[in-house]
Parts: structure tokens; C-alpha cells; sequence
DNA sequence: TTGTAGACTTGAACATAATTCG
DNA sequence: CGAATTATGTTCAAGTCTACAA
């Protein structure tokens, strides 16, 4: 949370509560509950690898057991029971480094753009329009979403055009420069009859299409981390389209370009065999830092922020900082009462900055809100957490409904999913948030004073 | 200290598979 | 059996938090 200084019990305070609210342990129950259950099912997973027989690499050093032996999925097992859990549940590698040994084949690329049958036409101002090749596949993109609402939004079209006609020629430049007379219904015709053919294909063709995806999933999905066979999350790259902001998002309708084998940065261990670009190209790095968990990262061009292939929840390196996490819930458990009993004394506090904080951290416990970091304006949909709540989101009440010291919350919170919420609350807390209030403009923070950083 | 890039988790929306029901 | 419903899987934008540079 907030706070400049660090007196220790304050920072363990304000640790324990960002543990909290960070896996909003009143809001998801049962999910939790499910993903504990994950968690357990790794030993089955060790299980299963054995079976399999995968190949194993060469020993290092520190993977032997005390006899000279590899320290197999068995072995493993049988030393975790040995020493009991609190050997797992310690990190594996103290120095923060996150494998030793890492092999992958790299990402799948998306298809490559198929031209559209040359029945099926463009139409400007009503008349048929032949585009080039690269101004037909954006041109695509925005067929296919024709149906959507987005596309009547004025910021989603502004955005599109200006990114299409990037993809123009100088001649298409000029004569197309009016969204409203582009029609696109052919093409968008066309992609529903395909895709309704999809559904309607033979068991026979379908069986095929499955085959192939089992084997490119046998090919790209697993990756070799140190002993063990891991399944990867995403090994397919995200493929063109155009950007789908959610909310008001200032950037919806732009393009999302092409992701190019000279894009995209490799992460593997040195003495692994090295994924191959292919054939003609380039990748732009091969890095091998095992600080990291991600096999593969590229920077997309809409936010300039960096997307990464990582492992599936089942693996290791999840399923251990999964399981570290309800570890931390578990130790906060024990300390919320005192946590709570300071944050109440602190509504008391002459310093505005602790007053503050403590009227923040009783939403955070009590309504389980998210934290909410400052972000970056104009940039992205106008949405807030518990920290960047400004004035004009809530509403006080001295009475309402037969309740005393009512406060109205009402804004966007992540994904710009509307929180609507009236609680009562403590008459201390009531009369912090009058003053925080005083003097302020409806768009001013309410909580000015507090920064989210430790 | 502050500002920022990078790493990693989360969950809504969409897609597909499995199951139930008439 | 197919249609409808439900469960499960995938995708990817949008958060949080941290490490590190200035």
C-alpha cells in the first residue's frame, strides 16, 4: 500500500494486506479451492512422465542423488516424501534462477494470409474495388467483425482506417478515404458460409483437422525444463487482427500486426538444442537467461508491452508459486487480526498519508477491491481500483435506507466492469472520507496522499 | 527516491467438447 | 438422433507487482 518510510511492523502490516487483497481470498472461494486441488495433482503428473519413459538429459551435478543416480521424477518423489513437504514448498533455486536446462522448438507461427476467391469483391461507393493484397487482409479483419457492435463505434473506425490505409497503396490511398462508402458485406458473407461449412464438414475431415492439431501440439507444446517433459500455455503466436480494447479503450480498431520469426526473442538454455527459425528468417535474439520462466516474448505493437509463451498451469514452475501463493495466505491468516486492530487505530492518526491508507486498506478488507495502481492516461480505458478512487466515485450519505453512514461506490474497475456497491460504514471512517473529500474537485483523488508502491 | 520496463497472474469472451434431454 | 445445455479449454487484454536505472 502506501507509505514512504518503513517502520518493519508497518511494512509486514502492509504486506500482509496487499496478500490479501492481491488474491482476493473473499471473492473467489471456490475457485481457490479448485486450484488447490491442481496443485496436488502434480505428483500424478510425476507419475504419468515416468510411465511415459520421456527422454531424460545429461546429469548435472547438483540432479544426482547422493549415490551418483539421475534424480528422476521417482527419485524426486521419494525424497520430497522423505523430507516431507517443507522441502517443496522451499524455493528450488535460491539464487532466483528459475531452471537449469531449457529446450523448446520455439512458436508456431500464424498462417500465412490467404487471398480471398476473386468472386468475392470489395465494393467502394458501389462500385467493385480490387485490393492489394495486404490492404485485403486488413480489409478482412474488419469483415469478420462486421456483426460485432464494435465497429459502429466512432473510435474503433477512426482507428481502423488510419491503420488500413497504412497497409494501402499510394493509388488505394487516394481513392479510398472514406470508411462509410467501403462495403464489405461479400467478404463478410463469404466467412459465414465458411465457417458454417466448417461446422457442417464430414467426421472424416474433421478427425483430419484434429489430427494435425494433435501433432503440432506433440511437435511445439512441450518443452524440456530441467528434468521433466512441461506442457506449454501458448505456443502459438497471436495471429494479425485488429485490436478489441475492452471498455472505452482509446486504441480499439487499430492493427495488430503480424508477428515475424525476426520479432520474436528465443529463451533456452545454452546447451539445449536451439529452436530454427524458419527457413529464410531470422529470429531477432537467442537469449538464455534462466531468470526468467518465458520460452518466448515478442513486443506487440498496440501498447508497445511484451507477450510471452510461458508453461501451462500444471507445470513446475506455476504449480510451485500457486502453491507459494496459499503459503502467504495461510501465514497471513494468522495476522489479519492484528492488521485489523491497526488499521482502525490509524483512521486516528494525525498524519493525513496513514489516515488515508488505512481508510484504503478498510475497503480492500472489506470489499475486497483490487489495489489499484496509477496507469498511464489517454493510454488505456478510464478505469480505477481502491487507490486511484477519485471523488467523484462515491457518494457519502449520513443516512440512507434506514442505515447511518452510507457510502455509494460507483465506477469502473478492471476490464471496465462497473462496481456498484452501498455499504455502511464506521462512523470514523465516514468522517475520514468527508474530510479527504473537503476542498476537492468531482475528478481529484480521494486518497492524494498515497502512492501504491511500498 | 521516483519512474519505467519487464514479468507474471487473472479472468472475460470466445471456441470446442461432452453431456443431457426431447 | 439432433438440439440444447453444460463443462472444459483457449485466447489475450488488463491488471498487479518488482527490479532496476537515473
Amino acid at each position: 500500500m502506501a507509505s514512504e518510510h518503513s517502520d518493519p511492523s508497518e511494512k509486514e502490516h502492509r504486506d500482509q494486506e496487499n496478500v490479501k487483497q492481491k488474491y482476493g481470498m473473499d471473492r473467489h472461494k471456490d475457485k481457490d479451492k479448485r486450484k488447490e486441488e491442481k496443485i496436488w495433482s502434480y505428483d500424478s503428473k510425476l507419475k504419468k512422465e515416468k510411465e511415459n519413459g520421456f527422454a531424460r538429459l545429461p546429469p548435472v551435478k547438483s540432479e544426482l542423488d547422493n549415490d551418483g543416480f539421475y534424480l528422476s521424477p521417482k527419485h524426486e518423489k521419494s525424497l520430497r516424501r522423505e523430507r516431507g513437504k517443507d522441502e517443496w514448498e522451499e524455493e528450488r533455486y535460491t539464487d532466483g534462477s528459475k531452471w537449469r536446462f531449457l529446450e523448446h522448438k520455439g512458436p508456431v507461427f500464424a498462417p500465412p494470409y490467404e487471398p480471398l476467391p476473386s468472386n468475392i469483391k470489395f465494393y467502394y461507393d458501389g462500385k467493385p474495388f480490387k485490393l492489394s493484397k495486404k490492404a485485403e487482409e486488413v480489409a478482412t479483419f474488419f469483415a469478420k467483425m462486421l456483426d460485432h457492435e464494435y465497429t459502429t463505434k466512432d473510435i474503433f473506425r477512426k482507428n481502423f482506417l488510419k491503420d488500413w490505409r497504412k497497409e494501402m497503396t499510394s493509388e488505394e490511398k487516394v481513392k479510398l478515404s472514406d470508411l462509410n462508402k467501403c462495403n464489405f458485406n461479400e467478404m463478410s458473407e463469404y466467412f459465414k458460409a465458411q465457417s458454417e461449412a466448417r461446422k457442417q464438414m464430414s467426421k472424416d475431415e474433421k478427425l483430419k483437422i484434429k489430427e494435425e492439431n494433435e501433432r503440432l501440439l506433440q511437435e511445439y507444446g512441450f518443452c524440456l525444463m530441467d528434468n521433466h517433459k512441461e506442457r506449454i500455455a501458448n505456443f502459438r503466436i497471436e495471429p494479425p487482427g485488429l485490436f478489441r480494447g475492452r471498455g472505452d479503450h482509446p486504441k480499439m480498431g487499430m492493427l495488430k500486426r503480424r508477428i515475424r520469426p525476426e520479432d520474436i526473442i528465443i529463451n533456452c538454455s545454452k546447451d539445449s538444442k536451439h529452436p530454427k527459425p524458419p527457413p529464410g528468417d531470422k529470429w531477432k535474439e537467442v537469449r538464455h537467461d534462466n531468470k526468467v520462466t518465458w520460452l518466448v516474448s515478442w513486443t506487440e505493437n498496440i501498447q508497445g508491452s511484451i507477450k510471452y509463451i510461458m508453461l501451462n498451469p500444471s507445470s513446475r514452475i506455476k504449480g510451485e508459486k500457486d502453491w507459494q501463493k496459499y503459503e502467504t495466505a495461510r501465514r497471513l491468516k494468522k495476522c489479519v487480526g492484528r492488521i485489523r486492530a491497526q488499521y482502525r487505530e490509524d483512521w486516528k492518526s494525525k498524519e493525513m498519508r496513514i489516515r488515508q491508507r488505512s481508510v484504503a486498506l478498510y475497503f480492500i478488507d472489506k470489499l475486497a477491491l483490487r489495489a489499484g495502481n496509477e496507469k498511464e492516461e489517454g493510454e488505456t480505458a478510464d478505469t480505477v481500483g481502491c487507490c486511484s478512487l477519485r471523488v467523484e466515485h462515491i457518494c457519502l450519505s449520513p443516512e440512507k435506507d434506514g442505515q447511518e453512514f452510507v457510502v455509494e461506490f460507483d465506477f469502473l474497475g478492471k476490464d471496465s466492469i462497473r462496481y456498484y456497491n452501498k455499504v455502511p460504514v464506521e462512523k470514523r471512517v465516514f468522517k475520514n472520507l468527508q474530510l479527504f473529500m473537503e476542498n476537492k474537485q468531482p475528478e481529484d483523488d480521494l486518497f492524494d496522499r498515497l502512492n501504491v508502491s511500498p
